[in-house]
DNA sequence: AAACCTAGTATACAAAAAGATACCTATATG
DNA sequence: CATATAGGTATCTTTTTGTATACTAGGTTT
């Protein structure tokens, strides 16, 4: 990863990848996930990618990594009190994403999903 | 461009790619601007990179284009009235994004640059 | 008439991100 | 003693992004 150029690059770079947001969303929903749970919550994402995603989540301390030493291993995720600071923002895109893509339907139509996995992050980040 | 799944990542939509963030800073700071004044101030974005990403950020309504009729060319670019209501959440995450790199820097000391291109975003996105 | 200007497009290529698949660890279970 | 288990790593291929470079249009300047 990058340094970034601008501070509000920090969040994108936080963000950005494919799986980060659902892996996210899936955390402030739910709490404290194991690493098998993710993955059957996300079932099209690789162990490789739903490692990767979460290994950055940890380093930029929106993620707890919280390891059980028995075998067979079992392995804790949660957002961190650091994280969840992190809700304002996540509501500020949200709410704003929201009212783009009314914007965007108005512009071109309807085409657009606006379908989201289970779609209710706005919801969860508020508790 | 694919459909977002939730609504925050609409916002992400808007901001990824490696160019869009400085783009969005220089026309925010600049109010209108031609498309050689945006090669001039961001010099290692290549032509096709900056058309793209100023078609991108078209598409969403965000960048207007204002194109002259004459030769040589004169296209001008600016921010729309829609684009201008992204200013709370650009500001919503500058200002986690610089609080989280105080964090940053807690946790792993001052060696990420936090150095902006002239560095402030945060100014120009309030007026 | 040749060269220059601006705002691009076209094409080929390199680099980064993501995906697929196989493998590893050490204990518990059948 | 073979197999399952959970949470990964290693390696390779594919896809997506970004870069480099050349080319175009058509009026203006030299």
């Amino acid at each position: 990863m990058e340094a970034p150029h601008c501070k509000f690059e920090t969040v994108l770079e936080i963000l950005v990848g494919k799986w980060k947001p659902v892996v996210l969303f899936h955390l402030f929903s739910n709490g404290t996930m194991r690493f098998s749970e993710l993955q059957k919550a996300i079932p099209d994402i690789t162990k490789k990618m739903l490692t990767q995603q979460l290994r950055e989540l940890e380093y930029h301390d929106i993620v707890h990594r919280k390891i059980y030493h028995q075998i067979p291993p079992k392995v804790e995720y949660s957002i961190t009190e650091h994280g969840k600071g992190m809700s304002t923002v996540l509501q500020a895109m949200n709410d704003w994403g929201m009212s783009h893509l009314t914007h965007l339907n108005e512009l071109y139509g309807e085409e657009r999903s606006v379908e989201s996995f289970e779609g209710r992050l706005d919801e969860v980040i508020k508790g």
